[in-house]
DNA sequence: GTTATATTTAGCCATCTGTCTAATTAGTTA
DNA sequence: TAACTAATTAGACAGATGGCTAAATATAAC
């Protein structure tokens, strides 16, 4: 679980896991994102893989990538519990 | 808040985090619950409090260390938003 | 089979991180 | 003032991290 916490606190492999809230993209379209190398790039997503928390299917040439929601939803709610801290969520916007 | 992130990203800052949660406690008594020298604490405090996840008394020769819950719920509320997770919360065991 | 495309792996580097020991600061007590 | 206690700051060090370029891998298209 703390491989999850580390992947968590790096603010682009945060926001990779923002896009893939709205579906699966490769890792081309992903990189198109930010301003970083595709090596680089491919590292996050080995720093995400290796925490469980996105998932690579390989189609053709490209590498198409799906985040586990549950394992993040799971992080969550378990970080929430080692704080004790209970939300009131406000409803979505 | 990204230093909120890397604050939560050690295992020992959670711990620590944790057991302010049950009360203020001093720099000496936190360093009793680890296996670590007390200039290594001091530098977690230091981590944390850059974050303004805890807060620092001096009050004689020791300092008291307060959780700032508030901050911490806006920082997990913040996650929870970026991700677009609903947790349905477990009520306390 | 050669070329093109998508992605990863290898290797390098600067910076950050977590730990330590030694030294410093500050308050209390004798 | 001197000695003691609580905690921090300074400085060093090994290992992790996040970025890059260059090379390798694998599939597709010609």
């Amino acid at each position: 679980m703390n491989l999850v916490y580390k992947a968590l606190s790096d603010p682009t492999r945060r926001k990779i896991l923002e896009l893939l809230r709205t579906g699966d993209k490769t890792a081309g379209e992903l990189g198109q994102e930010f301003p970083h190398t595709a090596p680089t790039m491919s590292k996050h997503f080995s720093v995400l893989k290796d925490a469980d928390l996105i998932q690579g299917d390989k189609s053709g040439t490209s590498i198409s990538y799906r985040l586990n929601v549950s394992l993040l939803e799971e992080a969550m709610l378990s970080l929430l519990s080692q704080f004790k801290l209970e939300l009131s969520q406000p409803a979505k916007e």
